[in-house]
DNA sequence: TCTCCAAATTGACCGTCGGTCCACTTACGT
DNA sequence: ACGTAAGTGGACCGACGGTCAATTTGGAGA
């Protein structure tokens, strides 16, 4: 009985993890984030991935699937920390501010994050299965629709909120980033909410949520 | 005497093109063009292109260098009306209107065009060499920058040009465009045109420059 | 501790693709 | 008609993402 239930939790729960394959995923999920820091995304190929990693490129594709499934994997791995801060986390980034604060924390959360890792983002980005479909751009997007929502019902808030996602789009930030301009797209973009769901405090220098 | 001139201006405008290499170009561009309606942009590889044109696979890199080139060229055929007529064609689209209803008309124009096209623009934006480094985006953005500017100086144009194009990425416009929801893009990008630069007189039904 | 099998590992292999190269053909000025 | 620069085509190349069958191995149960 106790046996059954066991059973029943694991087959529910994702399927158990051998000790070896638990060390292999983490060795290349490492070797993964090290060669998309230090190179351009597109000159990374899996069976680099997988050399770095000391395992065989066969290894990568089995636990990983293809190149979109390890990328997913990475970027889903950084985005845990930001979503579960708002979720539940502190304001303004978590609840109990008001909407306008709550919104420009969260896109300077993005955007650290977006800034850290714009090779995995434009790896993302350019990953087959268009990225609007992604699980991490679902939950933003909700995330954000939401809250334009309940400051101003009257907005077309899903649209806005993927146009206000969109200004974060690799290609955008990696531009500014040559130019250390990273702050100019905050102050816009808190300006920009401003004028769409009035004024909401200068959120001060940054919520700073870890995603590393 | 007359023999240099005519030396000159040949080697001054672009290389002579032999009659059948300018048939062979027209003939690669139109099946490009029929292969990247019919379906979606990654899955038309040159060598199908050349085999619908009639023509070697070595034949289509000899003329446009590679993928990203015919996309280009295929990209600004496409584009040149839309720019003739924002330089200088009837208003609102040209000179003439006020910024924020020329700006309406421009973005009205633009969407018309990428949804008439887009896989073309999916292509192009998947092309390795940057899109914002791209001649016709570099147009768009000079443009829409100039008209924010003379509207209100005090905005960071630069940067909200490349917000508001951004905003006409394939993958949002092929998302609304499954819907059949591009006029929602329309109304909600002229809201917030409205907001940013003071009420532009709506524009009318859309000014429709032709792109093909 | 031993047995055993499901899970994991591996690298040779495959098909495709963008791009190159060069021997061959052809348009066109003279 | 001729000479040649421009154009052409397709075999070829290296790289890549992805597959698979043969082999190894972790770890649960006896």
């Amino acid at each position: 009985m106790d046996r059954w239930f066991i059973c029943q939790r694991v087959a529910m729960a994702e399927r158990i993890e051998r000790a070896d394959a638990a060390r292999n995923r983490s060795a290349i999920l490492r070797a993964a984030e090290r060669l998309f820091a230090e190179r351009e995304a597109e000159g990374v190929s899996i069976e680099e991935i997988a050399r770095a990693a000391g395992v065989g490129k066969g290894t990568v594709f089995h636990r990983f699937g293809s190149r979109s499934g390890l990328i997913r994997e990475l970027l889903a791995e950084r985005s845990h920390a930001l979503e579960e801060s708002t979720r539940s986390g502190p304001p303004p980034l978590g609840p109990g501010a008001i909407p306008a604060a709550r919104l420009n924390a969260f896109l300077d959360a993005v955007i650290a994050m977006a800034t850290r890792n714009i090779a995995l983002m434009a790896a993302y980005e350019r990953s087959e299965d268009g990225r609007q479909e992604a699980a991490m751009y679902q939950t933003w997007h909700r995330h954000v629709s939401a809250l334009i929502t309940s400051a101003r019902p009257d907005l077309d808030a899903e649209l806005l909120a993927h146009i206000l996602l969109g200004s974060l789009h690799s290609d955008l930030v990696l531009h500014l980033l040559r130019r250390g301009e990273t702050s100019r797209l905050r102050s816009t973009l808190h300006q920009l909410v401003e004028t769409l769901l009035g004024p909401g405090g200068a959120a001060p220098p940054s919520p700073e949520v870890s995603d590393r």
